[in-house]
RNA sequence: GGGCGGUUAGCUCAGCUGGGAGAGCACCUGCCUUACAAGCAGGGGGUCGGCGGUUCGAGCCCGUCACCGCCCACCA
């Protein structure tokens, strides 16, 4: 064993070996008949492993490898989201280098070509979590475009169908105009842009002077006019409501009509209503049961409805408009103008709101058994604030828009024949369910990505089929993710499971923070903030990475810390350090706990005890706290108490302190393993009698260690203190003394202390906690245990500072 | 505009139902001590964002202000 640790090498090696061996795999070292499970959030296929997912990994893993030593019979699912408008944009993306576009192809074509894609570089993310020493089951990885998956989504579809849940509509959707397919509210972002505000005169239709005049930053849209809305309460305009306006260039009269949704401060508090092309419009028109005329097309430029205009960008077109305006005296004012403005995010294109007919998912009925699972907390979400989020949103949840106009993604299992008939089936049927015509197209829209993804926990058992897989290990336990994911993915997977299977797919979610650059931005590629994973697995190994993103983890978002994964770095090195010190010279011991010596039933009362706080802590998700307690409990307690104390016994080959050495190791080794699996694994494979691998080696039973050990090692620690402080030397039991001579060293160390400056401080805690108790009022209302506290702390203060007098 | 969270040491962050201000890193001092100098021991450094309140006692509870972040949103 060298000096210096080297996670180079080693971690690879055992990643290779847990694999072989089968050790990943579902059940392996299983020792009891309950199961843990967890389906990994599936990553995109086209994904490089980020910030977000390492993260996510390390979490999920050291819940996994708890479980795992703890006996049960854990599976951790791996696998892909075929993510359909982000895989296609990076198809498309490619076409576009060649000059080509999908149609270009056609659909087939294309499908082909994206499949070949993702075979020769898509599925990356899987190896990379292999390298932070993930221990998911890669035997099992599930595709949401692999056979029976696609099965499932159908299956899916058609429940929803046949519950009367699935309906189309004509309706104003959020259409991405580079992708050219409806989007969900959840799939735009909104982002500040410099836009210009312009006010338009619209002059009455029957020539009398004035006019209503609005406010618009999309003057192109105005060929789309059917009216002008003013609030109904608005003096302005009392005397307009019911009259004609002219719409601007196109000279149609449409009415004045007052609602009570205008605000009256914004603008001129006259607003233009163009049904085709705005929400708040097209809500508008529908009440007033105004046309609903559209003048952008699906590519976002105007289209043959805007006559003259029809080709034009909305840029040019806005401006002849403006243009038109202007000579005759109705263009008021322009004047710049910052907004938020709805875009892509996955383009950043500007959302083009647009009617169209799409195919929607009814949610009101089918989200009550998802709302009454969280009510009754049988899914909990982790941290609290996330659970009452989670709720809300399932309460207030919108229809959901499932139908893409893409090509990649599941195809909707909806045939019509000419008499326009519907066949909804499972899989490409002969005939007309109606009329038995067996001219049938196939509707050529795909469903949302997130339809799938939504049964991911028991898709990837296999469902729809009752199989074996699928009894065991659902419900799973646990899901982990980020925030932002909560209403596209989470809630969905609560409600389609209990639709679908009966039942929550998992009793607890972990929402975790977001990494953040240590500058406090957001890690993205494109502002350049992003630090690869990868990058610091091969510079200070997957173990110090993963104990690193440990104290990263919180409910809180943080910045990343290089420092973080240093302290995971030198945690191992110390780990390794003080195995060789005990294993060199540990002669030919077995580990067995003998504990005889004071520091022996000690460290393992410590063992114990933080065994019990780290037990306590993961159980709440509190990974961070976890991480920290195994430093201090390696550093502070194992090696610079214990491995000093029992030094001395070691050079002179006591067997008990080398047996018990080893087993106290084999111990703290256990604790380390969920976030340290590598080093734990190499130093576990020098120990003497190993009969299985540490991965699959049995959590420690925390049975209790004589008392009396820790108030008297703290006698000692205190002893150390005022030693290394002052000098002088206070009166200790023999086996304290023996301990204290071990650690301390008195004979060799130089000691610099100030006595009387000690003394000092001593009596001023003195005087502290004698001030403390003497009022009265604070004995009378603190809790009794805060006054017992405080008197023991006078009695050790008092006691020391007896024996620095003394 | 709505909702949630944050502000604690030079930096990144912990601080449980109110009871002596913490960790890691950085900094200073002393140590080549046969596991580790990528180490060990010791030390300096904080009006816990501002102001007000409740309390015997406030980093923690209440009010208010300031700044920062995230999510959501149909003010054209």
């Amino acid at each position: 064993m060298e000096p210096l640790y080297t996670a180079e090498g080693v971690e690879a090696r055992w990643q290779r070996t847990w694999e072989e061996e089968g050790l990943y795999a579902a059940g392996a070292g299983a020792r009891r008949d309950e199961t843990f499970v967890i389906a990994v959030p599936p990553p995109n296929v086209t994904g490089e492993l980020h910030m977000g997912h390492a993260l996510n990994g390390a979490i999920q893993d050291v819940l996994v490898r708890w479980h795992r030593m703890r006996g049960f019979d854990t599976l951790w699912q791996p696998g892909y989201d075929h993510a359909g408008i982000s895989t296609q944009n990076v198809v498309e993306k490619q076409l576009a280098k060649e000059g080509l576009t999908r149609h270009d192809l056609g659909r087939e074509k294309f499908l082909e070509r994206t499949w070949e894609w993702l075979e020769q570089t898509g599925r990356v993310i899987m190896s990379q979590y292999r390298r932070l020493g993930a221990s998911l089951d890669y035997s099992r990885e599930r595709f949401t475009m692999d056979d029976d998956y696609v099965r499932a989504v159908m299956r899916f579809f058609v429940h929803l169908w046949d519950r009367g849940w699935i309906y189309r509509a004509n309706r104003i959707v959020n259409w991405c105009p580079f992708h050219q397919t409806a989007i969900s509210d959840l799939e735009v972002v909104h982002e500040e842009m410099d836009d210009e505000l312009v006010y338009v005169r619209y002059p009455f239709a029957d020539g009398s002077p004035g006019g209503v005049t609005v406010a618009t930053v999309r003057p192109a849209t105005i060929l789309a006019d059917v009216a002008v809305a003013v609030h109904p309460d608005d003096e302005r305009y009392r005397d307009a409501i019911g009259r004609e306006v002219l719409v601007p260039y196109v000279e149609r009269p449409v009415p004045v009509i007052a609602d009570e949704r205008i605000e009256r401060e914004f603008g001129t508090g006259g607003l233009k209503v163009t049904p085709g092309h705005d929400v708040l419009d097209w809500e508008i028109g529908r009440d007033h049961g105004l046309p609903e005329p559209m003048v952008v097309g699906w590519d976002g430029r105007m289209n043959e409805e805007a006559g003259d205009l029809a080709g034009l960008t909305q840029e040019e077109a806005g401006e002849r408009v403006l243009a038109w305006a202007e000579e005759r005296g109705l263009l008021e004012k322009r004047e710049p103008y910052r907004h938020a403005v709805g875009t892509c995010e996955r383009c950043h294109s500007r959302i083009e709101p647009l009617i169209s007919l799409q195919w929607w998912c009814a949610m009101g009925e089918v989200v009550q058994p998802a709302i009454r699972a969280l009510r009754e907390r049988r899914v909990r979400f982790h941290p609290e604030s996330q659970h009452q989020f989670a709720i809300r949103s399932l309460e207030e949840i919108p229809d959901w828009c499932i139908s893409r106009q893409l090509w990649w993604g599941h195809q909707l299992p909806i045939w019509e024949c000419p008499a326009g008939h519907l066949t909804v089936v499972e899989s490409e049927p002969e005939a007309c369910a109606e009329c038995g015509s067996s001219e049938l197209t196939r509707d050529p829209d795909v469903l949302d990505t997130w339809f799938s993804s939504a049964l991911w926990p028991f898709a990837t058992l296999g469902w729809p089929d009752d199989t074996p897989e699928l009894r065991r290990y659902y419900p799973g336990d646990v899901n982990s993710t980020a925030r932002e994911i909560i209403r596209l993915w989470e809630n969905r997977m609560i409600w389609s499971g209990l639709e679908l299977v009966g039942d929550v797919p998992f009793t607890d979610v972990i929402i975790h923070s977001t990494v953040l650059a240590p500058d406090g931005r957001r890690m993205s590629k494109s502002l350049g903030t992003g630090i690869d994973p990868v990058e610091l697995i091969d510079a200070h190994g997957a173990d110090a990475t993963r104990y690193g993103l440990l104290k990263m983890s919180s409910t809180q978002d943080v910045r990343f810390s290089h420092q973080a994964i240093e302290e995971g770095r030198k945690l191992a090195n110390k780990l390794w350090n003080v195995s060789r010190l005990l294993l060199t010279n540990a002669g030919d011991a077995r580990p067995e706990l003998r504990p005889r010596a004071l520091e022996e039933r000690w460290i393992l009362a410590r063992l114990a005890d933080e065994q019990a706080a780290i037990e306590e802590a993961l159980a709440r998700f509190d990974f961070a706290e976890v991480a920290d307690r195994l430093y201090h409990l390696t550093f502070d307690d194992f090696c610079d108490w214990y491995a000093e104390a029992i030094k001395p016994r070691l050079y002179e080959r006591d067997a008990d302190a080398a047996a018990t050495a080893l087993g106290a190791l084999e111990r703290l080794l256990a604790l380390l393993h969920p976030v340290l699996p590598h080093v734990t694994e190499e130093i576990w494979s020098h120990l003497p009698d190993r009969e299985a691998r540490l991965i699959v080696s049995a959590w420690p039973d925390r049975d209790g260690a004589p008392p009396g050990a820790t108030d008297a090692l703290e006698r000692v620690q205190d002893a150390a203190a005022i030693f290394r402080r002052s000098g002088v030397l206070v009166e200790l039991g023999e086996e304290e003394r023996r301990i204290f001579d071990a650690v301390v060293r008195p004979d060799r160390t130089k000691v610099d202390g100030n006595a009387a400056a000690e003394v000092e401080r001593l009596r001023k805690e003195v005087a502290r906690a004698e001030g403390m108790l003497a009022n009265e009022r604070f004995v009378a209302n603190a809790p009794p245990e805060v006054v017992e506290a405080e008197r023991a702390k006078l009695a050790r203060y008092r006691r020391e500072l007896d024996a620095l007098s003394g």
